[in-house]
DNA sequence: GCCAACGTTGGC
DNA sequence: GCCAACGTTGGC
């Protein structure tokens, strides 16, 4: 079982999009980078995840998410309409990959990123080093729970 | 709005 | 294959 940590904007994906799904999943897709990609493709079932809201008045890990389907290729790569549109990708060795994911709860409290920082078990982490800009990235059991420590959980 | 970080593109 | 230019991300 292996622990991954999504990035978006609250306005893109974000906790309300969750919480107005309810039970359902939203399909994660439109990643366009070669690493977050590789970490989307080892998902999981079984896989715990932390939605996290970038460039916003709360930064932080807002709430515990599930991998509600495994991964599979990203729709829009094929769809000409899309901005995630890839002409040189094709059906048969699709580039991009999306994972559906769905609400386990939000947490009582933000484990906001200024806290994280200052966290030991983040030191090094992409996530808090300055100005990293993967948007899926994989969590080891010592930031699981400091996450799960700040934000109430 | 600014700007640092950094991935991608394209000329050579 | 190098590297400058450019575009995007995302914190502040």
């Amino acid at each position: 079982m292996a622990y991954w940590l999504v990035k978006t904007e609250p306005a893109d994906g974000g906790l309300l999009d969750f919480q107005a799904a309810g039970s359902a999943s939203l399909v994660w897709d439109g990643v366009r980078n070669y690493q977050a990609r590789n970490f989307l493709r080892a998902m999981d079932l079984k896989d715990e995840v932390l939605l996290y809201h970038a460039s916003c008045a709360e930064i932080g890990v807002v709430a515990q998410l599930k991998v509600a389907r495994k991964p599979y290729p990203d729709p829009l790569q094929f769809d000409p309409e899309s901005p995630y549109f890839d002409a040189s990708s094709n059906q048969c060795q699709p580039r991009w990959t999306a994972v559906d994911l769905a609400l386990v709860r939000a947490f009582p409290k933000v484990a906001l990123l200024t806290t994280l920082k200052r966290t030991p078990a983040f030191e090094g982490s992409s996530l808090t080093r300055k100005g990293s800009r993967l948007s899926v990235l994989p969590i080891n059991k010592d930031q699981w729970r400091a996450v799960m420590t700040l934000a109430g959980g």
